[in-house]
DNA sequence: CGCAGCGATACCGTGCGGGTATGGAAAGAC
DNA sequence: GTCTTTCCATACCCGCACGGTATCGCTGCG
């Protein structure tokens, strides 16, 4: 059976995600000669064929597309591999948490408390991601993320669920629907909604945001509104409205890890989590 | 950020597994020294000793107990890659599907009768193993499989349930318990179970069986007894009895796929399978 | 103290991964 | 139609890193 290398995986997919030699080589900061090499190699290794050489466009075949899924399963799971040796070997462990600035739902600071004391605890080290908080998780760069159902793929990890909430439509005090006891979604279909950096590449034309400041701003200044959970109510400024939108689908705060964790830190984090979200729903509802 | 490439991994899984770098580079197929300065080379570049040199005997370090896990990951889903590219590119398609020996629970010939109506049915192409049928799930050389709960691990799995049944003792008609109308779990405790191949290493010392028959002569022989799901009954031997076990948990067959497959053939055949258990279970139940 | 077992080191050859120069075919301009 | 541009493939060369052989050094045991 012939071994398939990390390396190939990688130039392959840089060359179909460009579907272009020169530029993938750029990219790579190789030339382009070697790399066609590579994947001619790679192409006869396999014994199939993995692009159409249609003379000046090229196009994935169909198991080009299979192998394009499948390397970025790979690539993760050995970056993954790498981050994850690389933290078991440092001598001050410590458990990472990426979250999006402002989403925690109120509910960080009883977590973290009721984790410290845990007996298994360790110090708590916070990132602060807008996008790409799964793909921290995924490439083992760490521990624990807060996720919002159900924006977020959860296959190959394992979650918790915290806090279900309400969303709200976020706007400025002069948006025409700032005065609406409730809105429903068609009520505001054409508005640009922001896009956050490693979403989805799809319609939504709005400004790309990085972080709450901002897109509470961007909001104030009447350049997009945004959907966002009902414990945001905390933390608006004092130009901004939210008002309840009735047909949005709740949404759940989840704390989510990656499968197989075994370490004793991240499971009474979990546990730390489910009692201060078990003690909040129950006073709440 | 350094890569981590294939046959290094490849490496360390052998040293980590056989904590001993003679046998390791025998098993594959080198010379001793390469594949230390290999190993040392990987603890560099990770800068995280991974094992611990205690003179004769090597252990592993926290961090190498870390990255033997992860590697195992990382090479399935190379293996996983290489094999479904293969598979993609082939000019015949066909639906790989792993069973066990008797143990479809009588419903396959069902299932694959209502696939072939499907309208994106392809060939299905059975593979038949005791043992490892989620190891060829994981390692893309099968596009599904049928396998019983709760004996497999099916995280990275997708699954359908197909049938709840419940368990039976299977034993030669001279057995003590073979009188029995039904038997709980300590009356048998101390016999000999048998083991399959790819299965945990446990106790149970019984011998080792390949294949449905063998077992089944095993257990005539009076060697060993087994407990197995109740729709076993239309295919066991004149000399053997069987009887229900009270307190064995019941055991669901499921049909399980590995996670983001996205081939309209496979997704065909588990509308089959639901469709045909929803009969079934409909009719028995 | 000597021997045996095993991992580390030293040194060497070669195969392969990568670079430069160039060829050749397909799409677009006129 | 032909000239040009664009891009991938081929040809050739080089350096390095991977793998092999020989040997050392340490450790545990008889």
């Amino acid at each position: 059976m012939e071994r398939l290398e990390v390396r190939e995986l990688v130039y392959f997919t840089a060359v179909a995600e460009e579907l272009h030699f020169g530029r993938a080589a750029a990219r790579l900061g190789m030339a382009q000669p070697p790399l066609s090499r590579a994947i001619q190699q790679l192409e006869r290794r396999l014994g199939v064929p993995l692009l159409e050489r249609g003379g000046h466009r090229i196009a994935l075949t169909e198991a080009g597309a299979v192998l394009l899924r499948e390397s970025r399963t790979v690539l993760d799971a050995a970056s993954a591999a790498a981050h994850r040796t690389r933290r078991a070997g440092r001598t001050d462990p410590s458990l990472v948490l990426v979250i999006k600035p402002g989403g925690d739902g109120g509910l960080l600071p009883a977590i973290l408390d009721a984790y410290q004391a845990e007996p298994d605890a360790l110090p708590v080290e916070l990132v602060c991601s807008f996008g790409e908080r799964e793909t921290l998780l995924r490439e083992g760069r760490a521990d624990a993320a807060l996720l919002h159902l159900p924006h977020h793929d959860l296959t190959g990890l394992d979650t918790q669920d915290l806090l279900t909430e309400t969303q709200l439509l976020v706007m400025p005090r002069s948006h025409r629907l700032a005065g609406r006891a409730r809105v429903c979604l068609d009520d505001f279909a054409g508005e640009p909604l922001p896009r956050w950096p490693g979403a989805s590449e799809d319609a939504s034309q709005g400004p790309e945001v990085h972080d709450l400041g901002q897109l509470l701003h961007l909001i104030a200044l009447g350049r997009t509104v945004a959907v966002l959970p009902a414990s945001i109510r905390g933390q608006l400024r004092d130009d901004l409205v939210a008002v309840p939108v009735d047909d949005a689908e709740p949404t759940t705060l989840v704390l989510a890890w990656p499968e197989h964790a075994t370490s004793p830190a991240l499971a009474a984090f979990v546990r730390a989590a489910a009692a201060v979200a078990d003690k909040a729903t129950g006073q709440d509802g």
